[in-house]
DNA sequence: TATGAATGAGTGTTCATTCAT
DNA sequence: TATGAATGAACACTCATTCAT
C-alpha cells in the first residue's frame, strides 16, 4: 500500500531512538560518562540535532543508557536464577559467569556505578534502590540454598551478597594474568562454592 | 598586568606543593578525574599560575595525587599485616577495617582505578602492576593464616584475595542501609572469617 | 549554556568560510602572524567555535591566509607579465606598480614571509618555494628583454631579479617621506629602467 | 685594596646590565619580538627580577636590544664606508659584505623592522629616522663616487640607496640556493657594480 | 521530525610582572 | 640590588546545545 518515493527520509521514529541508544551504548562501553553527543551522533548516522529529539540533554541520554544496562543487568541476573529453580549450585555457577561476561560487556559500568557524577545524574534514592535490586539476586539464591541445605547455614547473607557481588566486580584485575574470562569464572565459582558449602 | 589586591601570600615553596597537594586531594575526593585546575587552586588560596610552577599540568597533578593515594593506601594496609604477625584473624579484621576506611578516605578511587583514562594518564603496565600490588596484601594475610592451620587448606588464594578486595569496595554499596562504617567492618570480618575457616 | 540573545545569524557555510578568511586576512593585515582567532571571530560577526568548525586550529587559518595572499601576489606579478607580451619596459613599470601596491594591501607580509615562525607554520621547503617563484617573475621579464635587446646583456640575471624584489620592499620604507604610492613607484620604475639598459 | 669574602654576590651592576644585554641579544637572534623575559634570564644567569632592576619592562628591554642593534649595524655600515674614503668600488663590495654579515648575525631585525609591533614599541618618528639613517650610508657612498666620476650621473640617489639596502635584505633569499654568503656577496657586489657604472 | 553549522561559556595553559626574602 | 615563586589576565580550543532550513 505505501509506495515509498522519498528515500526513507523519515525512518520511524522508534526506529531512531532505539538506534540513538544503540550507539549510545557503544560510545558508553568505550567513553563511560564521559561520552560525547557528536561521537554519538556520527555512530548512529543521524544529526546531533535529532538527539536532542528524542533526548532533552545529555544528561538524559546517559540516564536512559544507564536505566537501559541496569535493566539489562538485572534481566540476565534474574534469568540466572529462574533457570536452575531446584539446583543452587548450578545457579551460582551460572551467576558468576554472567556477572562476569556482564562486567566485559558493559566495561565502565562498575566504575560508574561508583562515580559521584552519577548521584547527579540519577536520583540517589534511584541508584540505592539499584544496588539493593543486583544484591537481591545473590541474596536470593543463597537463601534457596541455605533452605535446601547445600550452602551453610552460618552465613550473614546481605554480606554474603555483598561479597559475591564484588567478586565480580574485582576479579576483573585478574584477567590481564589469566588466560581468559572462562577461566576466572571457573575458579571464582569453585572458590566461591568452597566457601560457602 | 598583575592586579596585586590582597598582599601577596609567600608561603614557603616547600608548603605550597603540599598545599597544592592536599587542595587537589580534596578535590579529587570529590570530582575524582574530573579534578579542575581552578578549583584545585581557589581550594589552595593560590593562583593558577602556581600551581603550574609545580606541576607540568593538570596530567601530572593527577598522576602525583593518584600515586600518593595509592601508596599511602598500600603502605597502610601493609602496616596492618606488620601489626598482628601472628594472628591472622586480627590481622583480617584490621585489614577490613583499614580497606573501608581508605574507601570512605578517598572515595573515587575504587572507580578511578577502573577508568579508562586512568590507563591513559598512567603507564598501563603501572595500572596492572598496582592491582596485583594490592591484592598481595589479602594474599600473604592468607598464606600465613593456612600456613598456620588458621584458614582452610583448600583455598585459591589468588581468588580468595579478589574476593576479599571485591568485598572492600562492594561493601561501601551498603553503608546507606548500615548504621555505620564500623558495623560494616565488623559484619564483614565476621562474615569473612566464618567462610575462611 | 548557550545565550543567544541576538537573532542567531545563519548565512550560507561558503559564505561564512569566506567571511573568515577575509576577516582573518583584515586581521592579518593588522597584526601578521600575531593574529588572534577571538578578534577574527569579532570582526566575522561569528562566534569563535564557528572559526573552529572551518578551520582545525589557528595555525590552519594561518596558513590558509598566507597561501591565499601569496597565491593572489604570485598571480597579480604573473598577470602583469602575461598582459605586456612585447613590452619588458612597460612590464617593468607595471610590475612595480604592481608590487609596492601588494606590499601596501598585504602589509606584514614581507615581514612574515622572513619570520622564523613562519617556517613553523609553513613547510620550510614550501618557504623557500615560495620565495623562488616570486623570484621567478622579474627573472623571466629578464630573460625576455634581454633577448629582445632591451635590457643589457651582462645581467647576472638571480642577482637583478633578487635587487627588482628587494627594491619593492624596501621603497616602502621611503613613503613616509614621499607624496604618495605613485611618486614612488614611478620614480623607482625609472631608476631601475636606468640601471638595467 | 677590596678584599672579596663573599662569592661575588653582588656583580657590578654595569656588567649585570651589559649580561643582560648580551643574553637578550641572543634570544633575540633566536625568537625577534618573541624573546620570553625568563628565557633572557635563564641565559644570563641571573633571575628575571634582576631584569626588571635594569628594564622597567618586556618593551624597555626589547628598545634597548633593537637600539643597540641598529647603533651596532650604522657603526659597522660608516665605517666601512671611512675605510675606503677613495675607493668607492671597494667601499661598495665592502659595505655588501657588511650588510649581508649584518643580516646573517641580527637574522629577526630585517623582519622586525617591518612588524608593526616595533612601531608600538618604539616612536613612530624614531622608527623612519632609522631607516633614513640606514639610507644615509649607500646615498653617501654613491654620491662620493658620482663625484668621482666612478659612478653613472643619472642616478636617482635615493632610490638607489633604498635598491642596494633592498638588495642586502632579499639577498638573504638565495642562502638555501647559494653555496655561501661569501659567494653572495660577490655576485650582488659584481651586479650593483655593474649597473651603476 | 531531521539536520548540522553556529554558538559561547568554560577549561587548560602561558608568561610578563610583582614583591617578600 | 638580586632572587624566583607567585600571580592572574589573556588566549587557544572544546563541546553541549540551539535553531534556521
Amino acid at each position: 500500500m505505501a509506495s515509498a518515493k522519498e528515500p526513507t527520509k523519515r525512518t520511524d521514529a522508534v526506529t531512531n531512538r532505539a538506534r540513538i541508544l544503540q550507539a549510545a551504548l557503544a560510545v558508553f562501553a568505550g567513553r563511560g560518562l564521559e561520552l560525547e553527543m557528536n561521537e554519538v551522533a556520527a555512530l548512529a548516522h543521524l544529526g546531533v540535532g535529532t538527539l536532542y529529539g528524542h533526548f532533552a540533554n545529555r544528561e538524559d541520554l546517559l540516564r536512559a543508557i544507564l536505566q537501559s544496562i541496569i535493566e539489562d543487568a538485572l534481566t540476565q541476573l534474574r534469568a540466572v536464577h529462574a533457570s536452575h529453580p531446584d539446583d543452587p549450585r548450578a545457579a551460582l555457577q551460572e551467576l558468576v559467569s554472567t556477572g562476569v561476561h556482564l562486567q566485559d560487556q558493559y566495561r565502565p559500568l562498575s566504575g560508574a556505578l561508583r562515580d559521584l557524577r552519577l548521584v547527579e545524574l540519577m536520583d540517589p534514592s534511584y541508584v540505592s534502590q539499584v544496588r539493593l535490586r543486583f544484591l537481591e539476586v545473590p541474596k536470593d539464591l543463597l537463601t534457596q540454598g541455605v533452605q535446601m541445605g547445600i550452602f551453610r547455614q552460618d552465613l550473614d547473607q546481605d554480606m554474603t551478597a555483598v561479597i559475591i557481588m564484588g567478586a565480580f566486580i574485582s576479579v576483573m584485575d585478574l584477567l590481564e594474568i589469566s588466560r581468559s574470562l572462562d577461566e576466572l569464572v571457573e575458579r571464582l565459582t569453585h572458590s566461591l562454592l568452597t566457601m560457602l558449602t
